[in-house]
DNA sequence: GTCATCATGTAAGCCGTTACATGATTGC
DNA sequence: GCAATCATGTAACGGCTTACATGATGAC
């Protein structure tokens, strides 16, 4: 979970663990802490696996100016760089700015692509997918559809075998969530059919007209 | 999280532990395991803490037969309790009933009363929240009601602020996000609702005038 | 000089899972 | 006898949190 919110942040650009834990935050939303115990070692473990590495900070990068928004701790930060990190000598107290290796991109795929995710694994990899190629991004899609509609029935004959004798609190929980479910299938649909859109799975567009976007 | 669903489904009638998980799974709905190796320790602790106690199993009980629905299975467990376990004698291999104590519906109701509760606990505290007075339970709804408002809110500013500079899949999460909160907001007004009419916040309406909160 | 913020880590502990061990009983 | 199911546990392990330790810097 941590080591895929990790590496997808850190596909848009450079980062440092600071700002990383920010980035990390709103992409999980608002309940998903992600502290910093359990962020760095996990930065430490993806570097010792050679899917991260300590990169030097480039401003002139695809996300030109990581900057925390703080203009004073960043101009500190900058310049406690520039006095006493002129080339990573490990050990000092300051920034440490990571960047994904072409393996960490390889692995973001692959974790992308493996099944078996949950609501909140899910909500990561679709704010992820663009990254991965449109085959795997449209299986991710339909596994999630058949999953819901899968759970959705299971509900029902669940609800159907307990013959209805529920409290008032657990029926309506069982119809909010019946609907939620319903609701993000007729979603995924439209996501599903966007894809096939822009990605009519066939890779070579040679006669249609040009892909928009 | 387990503490609170299992004394939960406790108090709808004496169960064992095997018999407990199934209810506790179908009470936390799918994709909510409980394993044996997190259920068994926590009913052990919850007797040391004195919240629940071994039982003998009551047939007469308000739950009458607590069976397992398999029929042969059930069969024999009777027969090796009526053979080797006459008066619960600790060590055998059999079922050991677990029923509730009066300390454990208390602690049943402070549970859900006490804040803090995520989507899923709220989900287990609705599931439960019959048990407890109309006042803790009202409160449990408007807190909850109030923490989606201001999620609702934050996710706003929070994609206002990036000015939209989200790819069309981050744009999709995050307006079926905005529109759940949405529905789930009404959805509990309505429970609200359906709580004042039942419950009109003045346990003796005779003299005292609106409440007003 | 003190406080807040930025920044990186370590240590202890909670909570839960998987895998394993044990054992009774039924049905084949 | 063997497999499946019911039934109760223990042990090892993992992930994540909280709390702590360290230290730089700018603002007041």
């Amino acid at each position: 979970m941590v080591e895929l919110a990790v590496l997808g942040v850190l596909r848009e650009g450079d980062l440092h663990g600071y700002e990383l834990r920010k980035r990390v935050r709103e992409l999980l939303g608002p309940g998903s802490s992600v502290s910093f115990g359990s962020l760095y070692p996990a930065l430490a473990r993806l570097e010792r696996q050679g899917l991260v590495r300590e990169v030097e900070p480039d401003e002139s990068g695809p996300v030109p100016i990581p900057m925390t928004g703080s203009l004073s701790g960043e101009l500190a930060a900058f310049r406690a760089r520039a006095r006493r990190r002129p080339r990573t000598p490990r050990g000092a107290r300051t920034r440490k700015v990571f960047g994904l290796t072409s393996a960490g991109e390889a692995r973001l795929g692959e974790l992308v692509a493996e099944p078996g995710e949950d609501d909140r694994t899910f909500a990561v990899k679709l704010a992820l997918c663009r990254w991965c190629d449109p085959a795997t991004r449209l299986a991710l899609f339909e596994r999630r559809r058949a999953a819901l509609a899968g759970q959705l029935a299971a509900a029902r004959s669940s609800a159907a075998g307990t013959g209805g004798a529920l409290d008032r609190y657990r029926r309506s929980l069982f119809e909010r969530e019946a609907d939620v479910t319903e609701r993000d299938i007729a979603w995924l649909d439209g996501l599903i059919a966007a894809e096939q859109v822009t990605d009519p799975r066939t890779p070579e567009p040679s006669t249609t007209g040009g892909p928009s976007s």
